[in-house]
This record gives C-alpha cells, structure tokens and sequence, in this order.
RNA sequence: GGCCCCAUAGUCAAGAGGCCUAAGACGCCGCCCUCUCACGGCGGAAACAGGGGUUCGAAUCCCCUUGGGGCUACCA
C-alpha cells in the first residue's frame, strides 16, 4: 500500500485557534494510525496578513498540545522548504510548464479593469467570470508588455469540461458545474502563487496522499483538482473536516472569548485535557466507550468516515469539566510543574519561594486539586496556605462569627490544637471531636468558624486536611486572629 | 445573487429501514453522601427543523421548503 503522507499547513496570520488545532490533531491520528508521515508545512505567501511571530506561536502551541510532525519548518525533511515563501522556483516552475503547453497564460488587467468589469456582471446579472480577455494575447503582444515593465498575474486557461466530481472520503461525491469557474489566477503580479495553485504544486511535491483540512476548503477543491490534472500529477484523497462554530453558529473570531489554544492554556487547561475535547468534537469513540479518551486509544480506533460532517459549536464548560477531571487524575509532580506559574502569576508566590517550597506547594496541589477545574482555579483555592488572611468572607462573618460565644469555642479549640504534638490530620481532627464530644456540640458549629479562621472562606478542602498542611504555629496564629476580630466585631 | 456542504435536546454526539417508547457526555434541576465546596451515587426535565413522497415499516432513502455554514479575491 502506498505510504500515507498528510500535512498540517497554517498559514501565519495569528493564534493557533481550535479549528485549526483539531485539524491538526485528525491528521495527527490519521498519520499514526496508519504508520505514516505527519508533515507542517507553513503557507506564507500574503505578505499583506502576516503577523510577526505568529509562525513562532502555532509551532508552540502544536508542541504544547503534544502533537509531534515528522517534517516541518524546524526539522526539516526530505520535501523541503517548509515555507511557501522558500519554495517560489517550484510555483514557477510549474507555472511555466503551463505556459508552455499553453494550458496557462499571462494576464494584463488591471485590478480596476476587472473590477469594472464585475460591476457590469452584476448589474447584468450574469455570473461573475473573467472575460479570458488575455487569453489570445500573441507572444510578441506579451513580450512587449513585459518589457514596458507591466506586472501580469498567470491564469490558468480552463478548458473545456462539464463537471468536476470530489470523492471526499467524509462526504462522498461532491460535483462541480463548469459554469461556477473561471480562468482564475495561479501566480500573482507580486510573483508569489495564489492559494489554490502554491497548495498543488507542494502536495504534489511532497507527496501528500490524503489532505485533511476544513471544510472552508471543499468548494476550492475542484479547482485544485482540475490543476493536478493540467499538471498530470495524481489526485490525492480528500477528506474536508466541518468548521467549528462559535456559541452563535457565527464563524470563531476574537468576540467569543477564548478561542485559541493559548487562551485556554492561560486560563489552566491541561493539554491533554484540550486534546480530548478536541478529540470529541466530530468525532466519537462509539458506543459505551468513556469519553475520557487517550490520544493512543483513539488512534487505535479512529476512522475518517466516522468524522461527523455537521458544523460543532465548541462548549467551553465540557472542556472545563474535563479539565477538571484530568486535574484530579493526573501525575502529582507534573501537575505541580504546570501549576507553580499560575501561583506565581497570582502573586501567590514569588518564584525563589517556588523552587524552595516545592513539596510544599506539591502538597497544597493534593488537597486542593479535586475541587478544581482549572489551573487559575487551582492557584486562587491555594492562596491561603501561602498568604495570611487579610480578610473574611462577607457571608460567613455574618453566618459564623456572630454565632455565640464563638470566640470561646475558637479559643478552646486553639488549646486543643496547641496540645499536639504530632500535629497531622488524625491528630487535629481527634482533638477536635473530642472537644465537641465534651461541649456536646455538632461538628458544624466548631468546624465552620474554624475554617473560616484559618482559610478566610466557607468554603475549603476538608478542614482537618488544611489544619495539617498549615501547621500548627499557622492555625494557632489564625485562630487568634480571628478571636481578636471577633471581639472587635462585638464592640 | 450563483454554486457547494450541513441539519437528532442548550452543547457535543450514538444511530447505516424494524433492536428507537431515540444511547451516552457536558450543562440544568432534585435527592443521597457530607464539616463547607467539589467528587461520587441515584433520579428528572430536555431532541429526530417543517412538509411531501418511497416502503408493510423512516431519525435513517428521495424531493421541496426553511435555517446555518462555506466558496464565489492578485486571502489562505
């Protein structure tokens, strides 16, 4: 069987966002799954949309996410360059093997020409088509031109047909009329190629046998196919994934929040989290089978003719909740790695305290990470074990610090707490059941004020596990704290 | 405007003519667990866009309408 050679090809105008991410991901598994090459190859060629650094972004991204290529822009391969804007002999080239045998031609209209033009077709109502005005130009005609110095575009020069049919191996066989085509532009009056013809010419080149990419590209296919044919190249499959839409079935654009993958990894998800939910957008492991899926499992049963053909619209709370999950799954040490930049961009700890406390903020991680979904989440519900408390919840002052005698109970509690020796969770929590065993009190009516004496919150992990992690000298400290604040509150 | 693609709950999606009184997941609601929150467990509300065919039988096949998206550039 012929080698599989697919490719992921961004062109440098931003973000990485989801879209593009998912397209690189299904030709990741495709490449995978069937032992084959994943190339990227950057479509650099509108100098006008370029933005700086952008290239430096996407590579970041893909490699964040996990997604490894096998030839790109910085490795290398055998299929090189890996930028359009390194490959022009081979656009030119090509372009003048068209010349040649006549199935392409140099174009002198003028953007206004053509524009004026279009105006009358409107009006007229008839299809928009180039006229093919150039297309009889004689040699001596074109040489003269060129020596006045006049940039042409080069067209190609479409003969006649009466349909192009795409066999799309995720939409079956999608036909083209002639009529919806003209002599449409193949190298531009800058000299650099058009879209449709730079992405032949490399596929081609590189020997690309399945192209996985939007669906934005399933009306140009025809045209391309109809070059691999002008250039006697054979066809490769394709496969045309649907978009993904933002919450308002509008296309994604920066409106809608966070939409690339740098966004998402700011806001403390988890690659392998946005790899799954990825995963899931077009695409199920089937039947029964858990949603929470690996990237190898799903290369051993992904398909493309399973790939859903209808349009997604992406829910940024089931990323969130499966980031949650893989929050609480994954390796300890890895997750406190990912974890101390989103403390120290909290200003919860500066980063020499980081590499100090290491165990310690690992162990912070461990109890707080069941309750969060993100990695913001994770620093914010982290903060008061490194930072004292400056204030308490509005709510839980009213519910529990006016509680009666509250200030007594707190304080017996501190006398509990400070008789330990061996100051861990089953030690604190003893000496606090047997205080309320004696007081005859419900644990409630202790644990609440406790916790928001040592944590500023109502809400915490379990409070004898905050206890531990705090330390004795730290929960004495608090507890007086509050027993302080809540005589000052009385008067 | 023309051409192309798509159409199952709010969202992702299973479903390939009878297994559908239509899975599962997120979200939402309720209950349980419980020191709070989360996790977990149990339960609930919620969908085949509309209309015509074909067929003994249609979510599934065909047609039309509607809706959404894409292409129609010297953008990719």
């Amino acid at each position: 069987m012929k080698e599989v050679r697919v490719r992921f090809a961004p062109s440098p105008t931003g973000f990485l966002h989801i879209g593009g991410a998912r397209t690189a991901l299904f030709n990741y598994f495709f490449a995978r799954q069937n032992k084959g090459q994943l190339v990227l190859r950057i479509e650099d060629t509108d100098s006008v949309r370029q933005k700086e650094d952008s290239i430096g972004q996407i590579l970041d991204s893909l490699k964040w996410l996990g997604i490894d290529w096998d030839e790109g822009p910085d490795q290398g391969g055998d299929f090189g360059a890996y930028y359009q804007s390194q490959r022009l002999s081979f656009y030119s080239n090509a372009a003048a093997e068209l010349i040649q045998s006549r199935k392409a031609y140099y174009c002198f209209c003028t953007e206004e020409e053509l524009e004026t033009e279009r105006k009358r077709q409107r009006k007229e109502g008839t299809l928009i088509r180039y006229s093919g005005k150039c297309r009889e130009l004689s040699k001596n005609e074109v040489r003269e031109r060129l020596e006045q110095g006049l940039k042409p575009v080069i067209r190609i020069k479409l003969a006649d047909f009466d349909q192009i049919i795409v066999n799309d191996l995720i939409r079956g066989l999608v036909k083209f009329k002639s009529d919806q085509f003209d002599d449409f532009i193949i190298i531009k009056s800058n000299s650099l190629p058009a879209y449709n013809f730079a992405c032949v010419v490399d596929d081609h080149a590189m020997r690309i046998s399945h192209v996985i990419r939007a669906e934005e590209h399933l009306s140009n296919t025809p045209k391309q196919q109809y070059l691999y044919e002008a250039l006697g190249y054979t066809i490769p499959k394709f496969a045309h994934l649907s978009m993904i839409l933002a919450p308002d079935r509008s296309k994604l654009s920066k409106r809608h929040g966070a939409t690339s993958v740098s966004e998402f990894k700011d806001m403390g998800c988890l690659p392998e989290a946005i790899i799954n939910y990825l995963t899931l957008l077009g695409w199920s492991p089937g039947e029964g089978k858990s949603e929470l899926i690996s990237p190898e499992q799903t290369i051993r049963s992904f398909s493309l003719d399973k790939v859903s053909k209808t349009a997604a619209v992406y829910d940024i709370q089931k990323l969130v909740w499966l980031n949650g999950q893989y929050i609480t799954e994954y390796n300890l040490e890895k997750l406190t790695l990912y974890a101390v930049p989103f403390l120290i961009q909290a200003g919860i700890v500066s980063s020499i305290e980081a590499e100090q406390n290491h165990s310690y903020i690992s162990a912070v991680v461990k109890t707080v990470r069941e309750r969060v979904r993100t990695l913001q989440e994770l620093a914010e519900a982290s903060r008061y074990f490194f930072k004292d408390i400056i204030m308490y919840d509005e709510k839980g002052k009213e519910k529990y610090f006016r509680q009666e005698n509250v200030a007594i109970l707190l304080s017996e509690g501190k006398e509990r707490l400070a008789g330990i020796e061996d100051f861990n969770v089953e030690n604190t929590e003893k000496a606090y059941r047997n205080l309320m065993e004696e007081l005859d009190i419900k644990g409630g009516q202790i644990i609440h004020p406790t916790r928001l004496a040592l944590t500023g919150r109502t809400v915490s992990p379990g409070l004898f596990d905050v206890m531990a992690l705090l330390g004795k000298k730290r929960c004495l400290e608090r507890l007086e704290q509050a027993i302080d604040y809540i005589n000052k509150m009385k008067s």
